[in-house]
DNA sequence: GGATAAAGCTGAGGTTACCTCAACATGAGG
DNA sequence: CCTCATGTTGAGGTAACCTCAGCTTTATCC
């Protein structure tokens, strides 16, 4: 019985995943890039560690990560000036509307996914993943 | 409204990956591994191509993960007498204790995360996950 | 007011789980 | 039988992580 459950919620998360594959496609930005730029675009300039945080990854991957989306001129990197040895980290221009472009195509995406449920049992899912996400 | 759905399903499949990968520590067997396994558990002997198909990976990658479990002496491979280019996958008696072993700490590790839930609404949750996971 | 420890980032190099492409053996169809 | 397709694997590549050591800067503690 649980088994189905978590098999089944396995094969919703791949159908999920491979949907959010698609929404990315256009920008040729991989999923890892995606999750940075999305937390950047929700919570505004921050510290690499703490995008390291936010995506609960190592701060050396970060470094990699930012290394990426700053070639691509979407991020910016500058020091942090209450501490030399920290750097800064922010969206630029190109970023902004890139995050939020991506963040509307992947909405669009998940929209193609959960449009198979109606509003009950939509808000019967959140309710039930909100109860399944902390550890209450 | 369906960011913060795809949102909160991403929350929850964290925390079933920990979940499962802490059930797979004892065994030191990575994920992929333990796939492959379940696989040739339930429908028994298959074609190296098939075992592929059923984990929706190339037939080059699954000669890999075969090749280590075989290392593991948990499969054994054998050549197809009804094709002499292809070789058969099967457990071994040590695959198969292993096998059963690996899917009941899976499914008590999955247990504990759907525990937060009540009978209905894990029946809730099943039915739309039904729902989700076919394109109907 | 140094000496010492800790924090923040990154270079170097590794791992895992995938991939493609080409080679090779075998099987199938005209 | 000759050509084409199929099944597996060697060689080599990639993405997204990791640890560890080194450097700079900040904080702490006699």
């Amino acid at each position: 019985m649980e088994e189905t459950l978590a098999e089944a919620f396995w094969a919703v998360t791949r159908r999920l995943r491979l949907h959010t594959r698609n929404a990315l496609q256009p920008w040729n930005v991989s999923p890892s890039q995606s999750r940075a730029l999305g937390v950047l675009s929700r919570h505004g300039e921050m510290r690499l560690s703490a995008v390291a945080e936010h995506l609960h990854i190592a701060p050396r991957s970060a470094t990699e990560v930012i290394d990426d989306l700053q070639r691509r001129n979407l991020v910016e990197r500058r020091p942090d000036p209450s501490d030399r040895r920290a750097t800064l980290v922010a969206l630029t221009a190109d970023g902004v509307t890139t995050a939020r472009a991506i963040d509307e195509a992947r909405a669009a995406e998940a929209e193609r996914l959960f449009a198979a449920l109606d509003p009950a049992d939509r808000t019967e899912l959140a309710r039930i993943l909100r109860r399944l996400r902390d550890p209450n």
